[in-house]
DNA sequence: GACCTGCTGCGGATTG
């Protein structure tokens, strides 16, 4: 062991390290130690699940608070969830109770007594989430700057998951408000498995100070990665018939006898399909589809071991279950291994599936992002993906579920669904994006890059949040001191004083706030209502939701707005129900088994891609090698897509002009196509976007040509682009917000007018 | 064309 961090600990510590029987420290460890015990700088551990990085933060830390106890709350860890929070009281509780520091838990969970004696009698650890936080200030505002006037340290366990969200922004107001409110100066420590940039997460930690943030990452033995990717390809959409599907190799020879004219007109398209002969993908009558493709290849390869597959949405998820329970109960296996897990289940059901997984039993759980994070579930062999993932850091999250075990490598198998080439196939669609974009994203992978977050988001709805609150804590103060607190101490630096005027006047208009004679502000009557209600201490949107139950036993809970009407049919925890009753006041739906099978569709929005993402699929394209994780299913369209892109001269050019119209493939990210989109509408262009192009409804190449030149040579206003977008804003309070502000809060996060330009201008030469 | 997370006090009845 080495001695020297070793002896920087108390001896307390010291010696419940040697009772717990550690023959060493960790790297990570001991650099958390010196950093800790040796400097005043924050720090950021960058570490694998199950790596150790708990203890590097809190061994030094409670060495600290061993020697000096103070009657106050010197520690907090904020965790995203209960259960991790359980998790680690456990942990924490066991290397404090012989040092005699207290290790508190504070969640909804937690019975209110404990809470009460924590009021009380401050003192050492308290575990919390940023909910809980809240309710302190909340219904606790004069007790805070008692209840933490000694406070130190701050951890924030996977600190990844507060990056660029409202969940995120909620946080940093709120330790920023205990700073001031308790005038203490704590040190933040954050935790990770993976960061992108640690440059961000210093800038998460201390805005204002980015060079008092030590990093520290685990640069032990990397571990052996094992990638595939499978393509399976997709009966062509429409119609109760099975469609005919072309093979593979018939989409690669179909790709080589395209001609410019053919890509663009159906009847000739559908001509040369017809040569190749497609087949009606049948077994017995019954028509199959890439689904169940993966399905037979999940019953082939994650036999006899524990693993994930997780998928991008909850109905593809069910559907994929419902086809493996099929398939074991057809071959007659003795276990079924398939188990679901997703946000829609209700906690027992999550915890049955948690337990199979931890049992040492063969288990193969098919889940959200639920399996993400968090909670230790044991050793995992593989990783399967269903389709291709909306961002790099959430392909390599999932990938760092696998191989938990130093010595083994880390396994995913990725499965890209994509629609046979039919007579309605689009260019895009003879590209096939989707495989595109998943080896794209690979690349990006392997080369170590992540998804930055946007940092001068304005967050107008989290800042409508924290000024109620605010208001809510203090009982009123003036305008002034909101700004002070919020916008130039707090996280909402992105705002001004005169775009926090705009808000403040906007909520006194809705009736949330109102400034009294003396010229404070203090809450409206509305104000007082949404502070005073349940689910106030949430800074992000939820839905309505019913509970499904069977009998007396809760399945999940569905959003209102999905429920079927008695009689039909849903697919919930890998089983098909029959809606039998629903009591709409006690949100209720009765449900019971029954043969029928219908997926439930869940509703949400699409996600946003990063231009960085598209450029990387551009030069998957262009280039000509094959990369060995593909199948061969994958290479052959690979093939064909490059194929087609030569026809078209994508190559040479990212334009293909028609008779009617002109396609542009710009090959930037969501929010520079949106751009791209607004500022055609701005010039009155009749145009559609897809997930690769641009379509302007223009003849001639040279109005095209003056569009692009008259966007790069101007100066287009965002806030303007910005005030023509349909959907202004979904976040928990934007309602309450101007339009004004949320055009300028839009036009700065969700629009990028310079990269659009740029890209016009890149075009043009 | 998407996923995830989280949270009262208080009045009244009942019990020791």
């Amino acid at each position: 062991m080495s001695q020297e961090p070793f002896s920087l600990l108390h001896p307390g510590v010291q010696e419940a390290i040697w009772k717990m029987g550690w023959k060493a420290l960790k790297a990570i460890q001991v650099q958390a130690i010196q950093t800790i015990c040796g400097t005043e700088k924050h720090l950021v551990i960058c570490a694998p699940t199950a790596g150790g990085k708990t203890e590097a933060a809190f061994l030094p830390i409670i060495s600290k608070l061993a020697a000096n106890p103070q009657p106050s709350v010197q520690a907090i860890y904020v965790g995203p969830l209960k259960a991790l929070i359980n998790d680690q009281f456990r942990r924490l509780e066991e290397l404090c109770t012989e040092l005699e520091i207290p290790v508190h838990r504070w969640h909804g969970d937690v019975p209110a007594n404990q809470k009460k004696a924590l009021r009380e009698k401050p003192s050492g650890i308290l575990l919390i989430t940023p909910e809980s936080l809240e309710s302190n200030f909340i219904n606790y505002g004069v007790q805070v700057s008692r209840v933490y006037r000694h406070l130190s340290f701050v951890v924030i366990d996977e600190l990844h998951s507060f990056f660029g969200n409202e969940r995120g922004v909620h946080l940093q107001s709120l330790l920023s408000r205990l700073q001031n409110t308790a005038g203490v100066a704590p040190r933040l420590v954050g935790l990770s498995a993976t960061l992108a940039d640690p440059q961000l997460a210093r800038a998460f930690i201390a805005p204002d100070a980015v060079d008092k943030v030590q990093v520290i990452e685990d640069t032990s033995a990397k571990r052996e990665i094992k990638f595939g990717i499978k393509t399976f390809l997709e009966p062509p959409p429409g119609g109760s018939m099975p469609a005919p599907r072309l093979t593979p190799g018939q989409a690669l020879a179909l790709a080589s006898s395209l001609t410019p004219q053919s890509v663009g007109s159906a009847k000739e398209l559908a001509a040369l399909i017809e040569e190749r002969k497609p087949v009606i993908a049948s077994e017995k009558g019954k028509s199959i589809d890439a689904l169940d493709e993966v399905a037979d290849d999940i019953i082939r390869n994650f036999q006899g071991s524990t693993n994930l597959i997780f998928g991008n949405s909850k109905m593809a998820i069910e559907d994929l279950a419902d086809r493996l329970h099929e398939r074991v109960s057809k071959e007659k296996w003795p276990l079924d291994p398939f188990v679901v897990h997703h946000g829609s289940l209700s906690k027992d059901l999550r915890e049955e599936a948690e337990a199979a997984l931890k049992s040492g039993v063969p288990t193969t759980a098919l889940c959200s992002a639920t399996l993400e994070m968090g909670i230790d579930i044991g050793n995992v062999r593989a990783i399967g993906q269903l389709d291709t993932p909306w961002s790099v850091a959430s392909m390599v999250q999932r990938l760092g579920r696998s191989g938990r075990r130093d010595e083994e490598p880390q396994i995913m198998r990725l499965y890209v669904r994509e629609d046979s080439p039919h007579s309605r196939s689009s260019l895009t669609d003879l590209l096939f994006p989707d495989l595109l974009r998943a080896i794209g994203m690979t690349r990006l992978m392997l080369e170590k890059w992540l998804e930055p977050f946007e940092q001068n988001r304005m967050h107008v709805s989290t800042l409508i949040h924290q000024i109620l609150s605010f208001l809510k804590q203090t009982g009123g103060m003036p305008a002034a001191n909101l700004y002070r607190a919020l916008c130039q101490r707090g996280p909402f630096r992105s705002v001004s004083q005169s775009q926090l005027e705009v808000l403040l006047r906007g909520l006194a208009e809705h009736e949330l706030i109102q400034q009294i004679p003396q010229g404070d502000l203090i809450l409206g009557l509305l104000g007082e209502r949404i502070t005073a209600s349940f689910d106030f201490y949430v800074a992000f949107q939820t839905a309505e939701e019913f509970v499904i139950r069977c009998g007396q036993a809760e399945i999940g809970k569905l959003p209102a707005t999905v429920i079927p009407p008695v009689g039909e049919h849903l697919l919930l925890a890998g089983k098909r129900w029959q809606v039998r009753d629903i009591v709409f006041d006690k949100k209720l739906v009765l449900v019971s088994l029954s043969p029928g099978k219908k997926p439930t569709p869940f509703p949400g929005a699409a996600g946003e891609i990063h231009t960085r993402v598209m450029r990387e699929m551009k030069k998957v394209l262009l280039d000509k090698d094959e990369p060995a994780y593909l199948d061969q299913n994958s290479k052959t369209l690979l093939r064909a897509a490059r194929q087609t892109a030569f026809i078209v001269r994508l190559d040479a050019t990212n334009v293909v002009f028609g008779k009617k119209n002109i396609q542009w493939f710009p090959w930037v990210g969501t929010r520079t196509m949106r751009t791209l989109s607004l500022l055609a509408r701005s010039a009155k262009i009749a145009h559609e976007t897809d997930l690769l192009s641009i379509t302007y409804q223009l003849s001639s190449p040279e109005d095209f040509l003056a569009h692009l030149r008259e966007v790069s040579k101007s100066q287009p206003d965002a806030v303007a682009l910005a005030r023509l977008m349909p959907n202004k804003g979904s976040e928990k309070f934007d309602d309450f917000a101007p339009e004004q502000l949320l055009d300028e809060a839009n036009a700065k996060s969700r629009l990028d007018v310079s990269e659009a330009r740029a890209t016009c201008a890149a075009q043009l030469v």
